[in-house]
DNA sequence: CCTTTCATGTAATGGGTTACATGATTCG
DNA sequence: CGAATCATGTAACCCATTACATGAAAGG
């Protein structure tokens, strides 16, 4: 019941998300994290046990020990009340609008130094197989989603499949704009 | 003629690309990258003038200083040849696979817990309302870039159009995507 | 006269990656 | 017996944002 729940930082939000759905250790969360959420975020676990204690301290999460295999005491993390609570606050609040980072794009950018039309006909192909390798991923993730059953507002398979399906048209629209370069847009041969 | 050339920041490059146009003051670069640069990388004033001048001792840039108005003097930069070797081999080389980082699809990852469903589709429309700005934004950036005259490869123009494009595609797909949520796959009303 | 623009820096802080460190269990 | 997995932490460093600091010229 901290006032000061609304400075949590987005990777705490990402873990209050995960818990949210079930909880677990750190190290399963940072498992879970790289699993089906790196298309859109990512950390390591050098980043998350400072954050969920951070997370523990603010009374968003709590946590029982056990004795672990290791030197430390294994840590089962779940969410509180006020956690959750917090955690709705955030999702449908502002979208922070954090600067685009794009290398790609800076490089395009500068690809009308290229002295070689060949070496960024390549570039261009190369970027290609790269999108298209990661839409091929996404429409397996879909496949395998609405192969479960039928997918319905206020269960986590819902958000599940807009987050997907968001990556899939991002993904695709990004080969057709390669595409686009490749015939058009580029020196021949 | 460092041969730590390679290992040059992405702002760096960034900064190489816009010096590889046209020369000038650090200042003057802020605001170039501020622009049209935005939509795929940004930075502030702080983290240029100290990231110039590491360019300038590793011999990629060099600069000539003047008497300036305010207290210190205007220093205007201009690329060298090894700063132009070192962008060019940068370009179409392979890109840094950076995590990606949308807070947005977080966000969605989450929405899922939302008991009021007119909250959500609140969310979603103003998503909506936010890509769809910037598509027009982009549209407009394309269209005076025509308008200017015909655009071919080994020109400024030919990068600042495929940049543009690309991002009028990622765009135009979010806006759908939105679409795609508010009429099929949220609860309605 | 006040605000904006031109112009260049430093300091503090936060977020994130890489590397360092430890140690039991399970599987091949 | 060695590698992978489970499990948790700290330290050093880099990148980026915000804030602090200075000051002349131009325009309304």
């Amino acid at each position: 019941m901290d006032p000061e729940a609304a400075s949590i930082s987005t990777l705490g939000q990402a873990l209050l998300g995960l818990l949210a759905r079930q909880p677990g250790t750190g190290y399963d969360l940072a498992a879970r994290l790289r699993r089906p959420i790196a298309y859109f975020w990512t950390a390591q676990h050098s980043q998350i046990y400072p954050e969920l204690a951070r997370l523990d301290r603010a009374g968003l999460i709590r946590h029982e020990a056990s004795v672990g295999r290791g030197p430390r005491p294994v840590k089962h993390y779940d969410i509180t009340e006020a956690g959750l609570a917090c955690h709705r606050a955030w999702v449908t609040g502002p979208v922070s609008v954090r600067p685009a980072r794009s290398e790609e794009t800076l490089q395009v950018w500068s690809l009308w130094l290229s002295d070689d039309p060949d070496q960024a006909r390549a570039w261009v192909t190369m970027r290609r197989a790269a999108h298209d390798a990661r839409l091929a991923t996404l429409l397996g993730e879909r496949d395998a989603l609405l192969a479960e059953g039928p997918v319905e507002p206020g269960q986590p398979r819902w958000s599940n499949l807009a987050a997907v399906e968001l990556g899939i048209r991002v993904a695709r629209s990004t080969v057709e704009w390669c595409d686009w370069l490749l015939t058009d847009h580029l020196p021949p041969q």
